[in-house]
DNA sequence: GAATTTACGTCAGTGTTGTTGACATTCCAA
DNA sequence: TTGGAATGTCAACAACACTGACGTAAATTC
């Protein structure tokens, strides 16, 4: 698992120092990484809550709001307000499930797709810039290191979709 | 600038797919990065910008308080209230600048570099099992694409220190 | 030396997003 | 039929951000 390959002094990229540096690389990074979206949220009523929403019904549309309470890590009553405010808009609808009618099968309206579009446009934007700034190897890099600061729980959301569509 | 070495079909690292699962492992990773000190946080009377905070004046011992602001990215109102509470508790002194005496230098106290090394202890050693288990190729590439992604005036905020030591 | 700007602090109000706790409904399963 | 799971909702609260307005002291500029 491990690329240890060159020996002991191969260690000295876990210096506190460059773990420090690492720390802070996530602070800033993650600043740039929410403020194109946000930019584009702040006059609309809504904030970061339901931009993350409609993000996982897009990634996975009819997924039930336990699946997506599980995603998102917070309570029902904080995902529930969220969820109200986009039914009221007509950006999100749910359809009674067939085998377990009291599961709620969330999707996008084509109005809560074009939302969707404007916010992952400008995400992915910033990222591709960022992507082809660094190159493949580095974009490799960056996915492994993540994927290893990831909860065990939370790592199993994020690959659960590698190739399951549904 | 790029690193387009091995002709078109490099550019496969650029998909659409490959961006939002770029995406997705921010927003996960993210959230193991701030879990820990999150728990430590829970209980004292601190969250997460009281953290942030005396991260960077432990960094940057000395620091005024318009450096803060400008770091941390918040109206002097918000970091106000968290440097007040620091002050009463002990954690952070201000003393009045020599040169400027408009100014306020901040620094931790005994007390609060010991609350800082709990927070930043905890944090690194995450970090440190991702860098190990990744290795130092991907270290070197998580960083350049962090850095690829941050907006040019936080690339400073976050390169200025490369160096100087206060 | 007076006027302006800078650095900082503070009061008051507001909004987003999270939390607990309590309770109701619907429906699957034993 | 009863217990528990999935969901929705009400109320209260806390952390952390924001804006706007005002005040003070010190530095700078004219």
């Amino acid at each position: 698992m491990a690329e240890n390959s060159t020996g002991g002094e191969s260690l000295l990229f876990l210096t506190d120092e460059n773990l420090r540096k690492g720390i802070e690389a996530m602070f800033f990074a993650y600043r740039g990484f929410t403020s194109d979206p946000d930019r584009i949220l702040e006059g609309l009523d809504y904030g970061r809550a339901h931009h993350r929403a409609v993000h996982f019904i897009n990634r996975s549309p009819g997924t039930t709001v336990g699946n997506l309470l599980a995603v998102l890590g917070v309570t029902k009553q904080s995902l529930n307000r969220v969820l109200r405010a986009l039914f009221d808009d007509g950006l999100v609808e749910a359809r009674v499930g067939r085998a377990d009618k009291r599961e709620r099968h969330l999707y996008l309206t084509d109005k809560g797709a074009a939302l969707e579009r404007a916010l992952s446009d400008a995400q992915r934007a910033r990222m591709r810039a960022a992507y082809r700034a660094a190159g493949p190897v580095a974009v490799q890099g960056f996915r492994t290191v993540l994927e290893a600061m990831m909860d065990p729980e939370q790592r199993r959301q994020y690959q659960g979709l590698k190739e399951s569509g549904a």
